[in-house]
DNA sequence: AGAAATCTACCGACCGATAGATAGATTTTC
DNA sequence: GAAAATCTATCTATCGGTCGGTAGATTTCT
């Protein structure tokens, strides 16, 4: 956000200052392009267009920024888990729902799968931190979720953890590797059509990895 | 390896020199553990067991290392994919060894997924580099592996692209946050048993979710 | 209303630590 | 003696973070 050519604002106070939110968007981008280690709190500021001083005058140190980076993508994610949950209709239908729900958000957000899978794969600073502890509750989450359905007879008895990993895993990967399948893809994986055709071929692969009897129009087909 | 608290080597050619595959190994754990960028020549070293600029000896930049290290753990598993393609079977026999054979070796190279994931999420340096060629080849294997299911009738046609990224999303994740999982795991994720458990439950799930109808012991019950 | 005091968002300059990388001396093996 | 493997010492760049100052905005006092 912000030209990120522009050169260093003026000193004093500013009538238009930087907002808090365009700050943290800026640094969720990096945090997500680059990794923790990666990113530099030097490049975020230069990126949200002021100095580096300045951004610390924001956020007193670099794993805050980034914490409160990770708790707004992830607080968004885990509410939609928790809305899925709660939702109407059978098993099948709020798996799709959520499935749907979930692939849409990581479409429409293209930084959240490459910061949660950072998240997931780093042992970093904060394997002992409070943002482990909110992934954590995450896929707990999820796991209930489709325990649920087993009890509900929707869906083969298994162990719940394997396959709530399994599922966040096909869904996150293909999101998180945007510059990997561009030169696979016509056109970018973030285009509205191709989220579509994603969200479509990972309802039908969900529900079979599940173990839910397909019902009709199951398999995106190919003719 | 080689013990971390070990001082240094006296000067001089040893004879017994630190054997380059393991300076490799050090080097795949630490990449796997903190990244790229969280990791650094210093420490490698210092887990090697030797001074940082001796390592600058045997390797002349950070950069070759890491593409040394990524081009071995690659390597193994495009070979197990291209060993897959060409075995003998029927398809959905072929598909299920594969995915028992990435299964075990992940579980048995416990760097290997996180290094992986780490490559396909990550845009730095090597995003245009070979790293990223030899990524991008396996991946097209695996797509082709299941393409060729499609042709044989075996599973449904569908977008090969997608069904790959999902499968290999699928596997990876799994085995890519081990300190996540412990917590809510008895025993560790890299244990033979649990690494038999989970090859039984993806195994199901990889069939299911590339559509080849269940043959009876598909889903792992737990009664 | 207008002046004074305070607050806010920013800046340039700097600090200690550490990063990747290099130079050159040293010692052992062949 | 040549080559190989290691060391110590050092270079330069960049990192996260601090300090003191600056000026426009806001509030308070008279």
């Amino acid at each position: 956000m912000v030209d990120s050519a522009s050169r260093p604002r003026r000193a004093g106070r500013p009538s238009n200052p930087i907002p808090r939110e365009t700050l943290i968007a800026v640094a969720c981008a990096a945090f997500a392009e680059k990794g923790y280690a990666g990113a530099s709190m030097g490049e975020i500021a230069r990126r949200a267009g002021l100095r580096k001083a300045s951004l610390f005058h924001h956020f007193t140190s670099k794993d805050l920024l980034y914490t409160e980076v990770l708790a707004e993508t992830l607080g968004n994610l885990g509410k939609l888990v928790a809305d899925g949950k709660d939702g109407s209709g059978v098993f099948v239908e709020r798996l799709d729902r959520l499935g749907d729900q979930v692939n849409d958000y990581l479409g429409g957000h293209p930084e959240a799968a490459r910061l949660l899978i950072r998240e997931l794969v780093d042992s970093g600073p904060f394997s002992t931190r409070a943002g482990s502890d909110i992934v954590q509750g995450s896929l707990n989450q999820v796991a209930d979720f489709l325990e649920a359905g087993m009890r509900e007879g929707s869906i083969p008895r298994q162990d719940p953890l394997q396959l709530a990993w399994s599922l966040v895993g096909l869904l996150l990967l293909w999101f998180a590797a945007p510059h990997v399948l561009r030169h696979a893809m016509r056109g970018d994986i973030f285009d509205p059509e191709n989220i579509e055709s994603r969200r479509r071929a990972t309802r039908a692969q969900i529900r079979a990895a599940c173990g839910a009897q397909a019902d009709g129009d199951g398999h995106q087909e190919t003719p």
